[in-house]
DNA sequence: CATTTACATGAATATGTGATCATATATTAA
DNA sequence: TTAATATATGATCACATATTCATGTAAATG
């Protein structure tokens, strides 16, 4: 195989794929480019053990950054460099006081992502199988 | 390096971080070690710019992957692989007809979270620097 | 049957990322 | 000032991951 074959593979299929319509809608419903890097870099933030086990930490109150490393068994360099890209991420923000520095999540949207979250994953877990 | 140097730096600070009673609260409210797992694996799902994408085109209706390709100008490899990761975390499901496959939001709560997860960066963006 | 179409997937590679170690900075205390 | 404490951060390394290429598979069609 693979002499003469100048045929390439479809890249995209032929039928324009039952609704064009559909797609039509979709492409025009698409939120903005930055908005989608934006989405992304945010659900990136999120997306690590370490650092979903701190949002649930400060899921009720403010805590400081020993106090992060007491809930999470960790030492302190890697809570520091997991809060930073949560910082960076406007996942959650600081508040120094002395020589502590307080971390509280950024607002009310963070709360509610991790509580939808927890409530699809357990649904997951639970049945539904 | 570690002659005779016994005192490590403290890996807990010594004050009890002023207050330990939210701490001991933040530690007895933790979710358990597993729904914390899938939540980590789930947004770590959600933040690609790829897996974005295709959830913004499947906000609406459901979309066959050579549909995807189209609104993402990728290729088809790309974009299956990537759905793979999102079947894997359990954020969308597919319905096979014919030769096509069609992919939708596994659930409400997918959607809930693209909304938020909008809101946010959106609020963000406009000012409230 | 053989071919085409729509999709899935293994391998390879380049890039990204998390934990650790060492060290820097800032605040307070002695 | 010097020392200690709380936190931040650069460097390194091991590992994860996104894209591409090539190929596999299942369904439809001739």
């Amino acid at each position: 195989m693979s002499v003469a074959m100048p045929e390439k593979r479809a890249e995209v299929c032929q039928e324009e794929c039952f609704h064009p319509e559909m797609l039509a809608k979709a492409k025009k419903a698409m939120l903005p480019e930055e908005t989608l890097h934006d989405l992304a870099e945010l659900f990136k933030a999120l997306g690590d053990h370490t650092r979903v086990k701190i949002l649930n930490a400060l899921h009720h109150s403010e805590l400081c950054v020993c106090d992060l490393t007491s809930v999470l068994e960790m030492n302190q360099s890697a809570v520091s460099h997991q809060l930073r890209v949560l910082r960076a991420g406007k996942v959650v923000k600081s508040r120094k006081e002395g020589k502590n520095v307080f971390y509280s999540l950024d607002d009310v949207h963070i709360q509610q992502l991790i509580e939808i979250g927890s409530e699809h994953v357990i649904e997951q877990a639970h049945g539904k199988k």
